[in-house]
DNA sequence: CGTGCGGTTGAGCGATCTCAACACTTGTGG
DNA sequence: CCACAAGTGTTGAGATCGCTCAACCGCACG
């Protein structure tokens, strides 16, 4: 599975280079980052940190999916975060990951030691402000989704989270709204039901239960289309058209 | 009301000076923010921005409790954040507010002009710093919040409730550990609910049990003795002492 | 061929919501 | 001074949404 050799070692060539905390950076910043990181990959499932560990490193999501997920003694988990391409792990100044990082799907993440990281980051304003803007961003998400979990039907949660993925995919594959919306999911039941604070059975019920209305469309298990984006975006009780043909 | 009187225009007196966005400013840079700063006080109830309105000015909270609040066209309502004395409203670069700022308490803010606070920013790495990690608290204090939301039961989610007001009212008298735990609940019980994602009778029901149970006990219906912070914290489901023995 | 994994579906249960009545306090106006 | 309304909170009864437990399917893999 060695991604790696596909993914050049060059920052000039990086896929995530205009999104990432490096966004910013010109190229003197670039030569400094380029010291001090490395490459891993994972493949799904694999956990990139356990909750609690020592972590010393900070990290971009390169390609692939990674989770933040919290865990109750018993054994309950709810997923705090989707990192897709480009997103950040770990926090400069904090020694001990306050979350499990798990592989979701096969995944490469563009790794800085921490220790020079955080040196660097203090001389280069380039990336604190790019690490600000990313990290207001996230807490935007994270309130969204507050309203998703403490009030929306799991019908709604489950359009939320297809309207989500299928704004992402847009947005990425930067097609113009033309006919269908298609996509694969990237999570099984079980991740979208911790992600949607529900159960897997509820998900694979709703999810049969959107299908059978005719919202989405399913070839095998994992491959959706969404005939009418409007209406998916109805169900998932957003704010009219929830910004996307804004 | 005029809280404005007892409250000191000049920085050096202020109560949240050491937490702040302003927290690491040298006096040079304090004189800078003085210039675009402005005193801004609210009753208890009133709304402070609109989501969707303009938002000219960043602000902290100086003194009382604000909300942050998202609402669905129905009228379901979901608490994302609370605000306590030193936290930072607003975002810098957006125009427009993302949730309703309402006092839940009656509230005194500290003000800053948004488009002379940028600049002022970009000069001084120390606001810039300051705000990157007190973003970086609140999307943790989020994601704490999302587990809540989504994993756990009613009664779990008061008792997290009543933990966490405990905890702060403890880290700002600043008193041992000695004895009883004792504050105020600076929330209706229907605000409780909305920060919860509960409604207000499940609210005043599990208060109710917590009370004939032993876990608190009740003089009125806002004051509040915790007898031992132990069994409460061990109803909130978190783990071990949540760090508050740390 | 058996096993494990991901997924679907059914039946019954239970936690929480909904709707409704009522209690207490506070402020207002006759 | 009392009647009344509004705001906040409590409690009950019944409905319902989502959970739990369980059976089962299809597929990949050894």
């Amino acid at each position: 599975m060695q991604d790696l050799k596909l993914v050049s070692q060059d920052c000039a060539d990086c896929p995530i280079r205009h999104r990432a905390v490096c966004a910013r950076c010109e190229t003197d910043e670039l030569e400094r980052l380029e010291e001090v990181k490395y490459y891993r990959s994972f493949e799904a499932g694999q956990t990139v940190v356990w909750q609690g560990d020592k972590m010393d490193f900070v990290a971009s999501v390169v390609t692939g999916i990674a989770s933040l997920t919290q865990t109750m003694e018993d054994g309950r988990t709810q997923m705090v975060g989707l990192l897709l391409p480009s997103d950040f792990v770990g926090r400069p100044g904090r020694e001990i990951a306050a979350y499990d990082v798990v592989a979701t799907t096969d995944l490469v993440m563009c790794c800085f030691r921490k220790k020079p990281f955080e040196q660097i980051m203090m001389q280069t304003p380039h990336i604190a402000e790019r690490l600000l803007q990313m990290t207001l961003d996230e807490l935007d998400a994270a309130r969204e989704w507050m309203l998703l979990l403490g009030r929306k039907t799991a019908r709604e949660k489950i359009a939320s989270l297809l309207a989500i993925i299928a704004q992402r995919n847009a947005s990425l594959t930067a097609h113009p709204k033309v006919g269908d919306v298609i996509f694969d999911l990237p999570l099984t039941r079980e991740a979208m039901a911790d992600y949607l604070g529900l159960t897997l059975e509820t998900v694979s019920r709703q999810i049969s239960a959107l299908k059978r209305d005719g919202v989405i469309v399913l070839q095998g298990k994992r491959h959706v289309t969404v005939p009418d984006m409007r209406i998916l975006l109805d169900e998932a009780g957003d704010d009219s058209d929830g910004g996307m043909l804004a």
